[in-house]
DNA sequence: TACATTTACGTAACTGGTTACACAAAAACA
DNA sequence: TGTTTTTGTGTAACCAGTTACGTAAATGTA
């Protein structure tokens, strides 16, 4: 595999993430396709929310899965429109929208699950011979949440 | 940083990964604009490969990126209105669009370098201390050369 | 209690990629 | 040479996320 954006190492470090990321998003709704799952890639990590604690609202759970709250806004109207989630306002505060899982998704988890249990090992096989990728990706998100791209960016162009 | 993604490991990996990238796409954007650097993240690869060799296809441009070549369409319609690409039909085959920099883009690349030089630092610093994720990224991408999530999660699927 | 601030959510507009389809030009081939 | 196949590009429709903005409810405060 030749490949441009991996012989110039750092420069191209960004893109090559964005590529494997791109390419599991699509590979997963492939298989979510072909094995005629009626689900998104990302309504996984809300369905394994949803099943943990009973009812959350979109605030949590974006906060949880640290996405912005109109891209969790998205993904949730899709789940309803499937007819996965319920939605039922706060008593207490009538701006919260709490969400669950309709009967129609913990009828269907089994099922789902077993697929994310295939998902899941093919995630290990990939990483099982890179005993340090987990950790070092941990690294880059502290590192990241220390301070971003630009403002290191920034601080290292004074230097040039 | 607590983080659900984490957590669950090799579940929330993919998302981990798009969380990385995506955090790349937006703050690099967010430097150029804070900067005034009239160009998009994703443009960068494109200026360099047509330094190294002059003219290319948007075929060409888009497998040396492994990217799709109507999002090829799209980054080049954007740079043209910029005024950083030349298009001239080929000679001896009237459907290729040979693309070059313009004189624009190349008075401006030395300026355009600066801020990339230090975004290689950016991205040295990042990893300076995860020795070796370089490697075992690049071992992730040739496992998913050989068989991708699909192919595997199917395989996978058979054994449980 | 009145007013200012924060919070929760929603919508609009945008970027960035994909697949699916169309079509003409070039190449292969019978 | 005529026909089929491949290649290069373009467009449409879609999904996934973002920022920016608006609004109403809740909260804090003078």
């Amino acid at each position: 595999m030749e490949d441009f954006l991996s012989a110039i190492t750092h420069e191209g470090l960004a893109g090559r993430l964005k590529r494997l990321s791109d390419e599991l998003l699509y590979s997963t709704r492939a298989y979510y396709k072909s094995t005629g799952l009626d689900i998104e890639p990302n309504w996984h990590l809300v369905f394994l929310l949803l099943e943990r604690q009973e009812q959350m609202t979109i605030t949590e759970i974006s906060q949880e899965l640290k996405m912005s709250h109109p891209g969790m806004v998205k993904i949730v109207n899709g789940m309803k429109k499937k007819g996965y989630l319920l939605s039922q306002s706060d008593e207490n505060d009538s701006r919260k929208q709490l969400l669950s899982l309709s009967e129609k998704a913990k009828n269907l988890l089994p099922e789902f699950r077993r697929h994310w249990d295939a998902g899941i090992m093919t995630m290990q096989q990939l990483v099982e011979d890179s005993p340090h990728f987990l950790d070092e990706l941990r690294n880059l998100e502290l590192k990241f949440a220390e301070s971003n791209y630009q403002q290191r960016t920034s601080e290292n162009l004074k230097t040039l």
